[in-house]
DNA sequence: ACCTGAACACCGTTCAAGT
DNA sequence: ACCTGAACACCGTTCAAGT
């Protein structure tokens, strides 16, 4: 049906490239399985990437993109309470995760920055929403004054590292089974949230 | 020099294989490899091994060793309070990530957990530590009395988020330069400690 | 029990050649 | 410019065979 051979053969395969990733796993996506599936020979994706790195950077720029989309439409749905929307956005984090884990793998997989600077860019972005609930939080007097990328560093990583334990450890050891996965996600960034606020030992 | 080819060529597997991943990175390790080095053709593994994940979550075991062995060093130097421990065992962590990325990427791989048990455990009792002392803190009165599992998977969650951001972007936005990792780490651990201490807002 | 050699079905990557 | 076919040096895994 799609027309290959010409036209947009890039995006055809950071397409088929992201449903093998998300259907099949990281372990058996190749470069050469992406080809077939894109109905064109095994060395015509040389023509778009370097390498198979490369192909792999591009499905992360996406994930980045993807993140950021679930992140905002969290978000969107709350009200102005600045702790509600850290909640929301913390909830929306570790659920893509969760959902995607194979894709949160590819993003997070220690590329050479010098070499792919838009992937920098790309996390940088897709957390300068949290930078901006935090420094609104800070204005208006519910968080503390302190450094505001400290602060938006820490919930990064407090969340980050709840995603990445669950994947690895599925959830038994992180989540337990009693709750549902918000109720522990909450918990758990209750207590830096605490931390962070004034006013805390409510 | 050594004499393969009988006694325990199992270790001398691991050993090889975990010497590779440090030196060579994770992409680059294959069984056959593994085989030449250790001088046995290259499915003499199979006899100790089903597969080739199996070694990885040799290598991962003998991971979590390593990380409970250097966290324990590290309390050990720092005197009864608690904070201070929390402090120590947070650098301790962050520290062998930085150190290790290649280990602690393997560590944290989304084995299946019904088929490698002892991973599970493994990781568990390298957090035991962890929630011994937050207990510890519960029973001094310098941390909050709530579910010291929650507060201990909270430190976890804000540690390993901390490490696994810091290898994937190369601790250039994680760490800023002007600090020490030491310092960096400290300061967002610390937002997440006085969420959790007794008396906040000093 | 422990190891080997040959074989199979894959890989990523390169390169000369075609349009 | 864009794609192909053949080729190279690798993989993980299996299996019959040797001791």
């Amino acid at each position: 049906m799609p027309k290959y051979h010409h036209g947009d053969l890039r995006n055809t395969l950071v397409a088929i490239a992201t449903e093998l990733l998300i259907t099949e796993g990281i372990h058996t996506l190749s470069l050469r399985k992406i080809a077939q599936k894109a109905g064109v020979s095994h060395n015509a994706p040389y023509m778009h990437f370097a390498d198979k790195e490369a192909v792999l950077v591009a499905i992360a720029l996406e994930g980045f993109r993807l993140l950021s989309e679930e992140i905002e439409a969290a978000i969107a749905v709350v009200g102005d309470n600045i702790r509600q929307q850290l909640l929301a956005l913390s909830h929306a984090y570790v659920k893509f995760a969760i959902a995607h884990p194979n894709h949160i793998q590819v993003m997070f997989c220690a590329y050479d920055e010098a070499k792919y600077p838009d992937l920098c860019t790309a996390s940088q972005l897709a957390l300068h929403r949290l930078l901006t609930i935090v420094q609104a939080g800070q204005e208006n007097g519910s968080l503390i004054k302190g450094n505001s990328y400290e602060v938006t560093k820490s919930i990064w990583a407090m969340v980050h590292g709840i995603a990445a334990i669950s994947i690895a450890y599925k959830t038994s050891i992180m989540l337990p089974e009693k709750n549902t996965t918000e109720d522990a996600v909450s918990a758990m960034v209750n207590l830096l949230f605490d931390g962070i606020s004034r006013h805390s030992n409510a």
